[in-house]
DNA sequence: CTGGCTGCAAAGGTTTTGCAAAACA
DNA sequence: TGTTTTGCAAAACCTTTGCAGCCAG
């Protein structure tokens, strides 16, 4: 699993965010800043909902509205990536100074386990040249049971999240 | 691209499906086999509403649950691939007698090319091993800009498809 | 100031569900 | 005949949008 950024890092992405907002004429509002460093200060993978209560349990609330928005401002600098781990949910993470992966993921459990490997670049760059297609991203996801006794018990990670609203 | 499916494997695809179905204790009725049918005789990526209206066209209508329905047994048939090329929506292929393959997706006009490329079983064995996990299966997708001026001038083909509803 | 941003709530699009009627086994 | 499955419509779910008021520039 990744580790949570350091101070310094959370200053850094705040910097690039802060110099993206203005040469895009985007304004520099708190609500932006609070949801970068919510997802700086921890780690892992989140979709909408889960940012829309941390930043609740901050004090610091903002709207559904704005956590979307934000997020998609941050994906398009590139200091968040949007997955698509299963159906109709995007889930995203810190993009900055943090190793580019891909992603194995159990479907009993929902455990997702990162990787790299650099043989997808080669596959990349044999693909641009074949087809002529500027590639900007890509996605590998793997599928499968973890083997993992202890996590894998916890099947009701995969259960609707409706509880969230019962803070 | 792929080349629709022979009368043959229509009938070899029938076949699995209804062995599937009895072997799970499904029924087979009428309307599953004709999704199956709409599926094999077309070809290409589709969406649930597209399968929708597909079968209206044919004459012999049925409804979306049942589409869904059908859709679900499908891919768990393995007759059938679900795909997540964009945010929030299904799109399937026939997987029978067709050659496994993987997806360079056009992010400006939709285009989709397929390729195949044996280094994915590779890494896949590879993670396999390391990780401890049964892999069943994997999802690689680049994201980029193919340079036909043909296709990628038509980028009406991204909007969305509430003209469909107009028939 | 003033146009972009926010919060809220309502609408949007895709998928699932509840229920009575139909139909497979 | 007894359950699945169907069709329909309503609900659920995630996301986007409309709008009045707010606030960054």
């Amino acid at each position: 699993m990744a580790t949570p950024a350091l101070q310094e890092t959370i200053e850094e992405v705040k910097e690039i965010f802060r110099s993206y907002l203005k040469t895009n004429g985007h304004r520099q509002t708190p609500e932006r800043f609070m949801v970068l460093e919510e997802i700086y200060k921890a780690d892992g993978h989140f979709d909408a909902d889960d940012m829309f209560f941390k930043m609740k349990d901050t004090g610091y609330r903002v709207s559904r509205a704005t956590v979307y928005n934000t997020l998609d401002l941050l994906v398009e600098c590139g200091l968040v990536q949007r997955h698509q781990f299963r159906q109709n949910q995007s889930y995203y993470e810190r993009a900055y100074s943090y190793r580019q992966h891909d992603h194995v993921i159990c479907d009993d459990c929902g455990a997702i386990i990162e990787f790299c490997d650099p043989r997808i670049f080669e596959i990349q760059s044999m693909i641009q040249k074949i087809h002529d297609f500027d590639i900007s991203g890509h996605s590998l996801h793997f599928y499968g049971k973890c083997n993992d006794p202890q996590t894998c018990t916890r099947k009701s990670d995969l259960k609707r999240k409706s509880t969230k609203e019962q803070e």
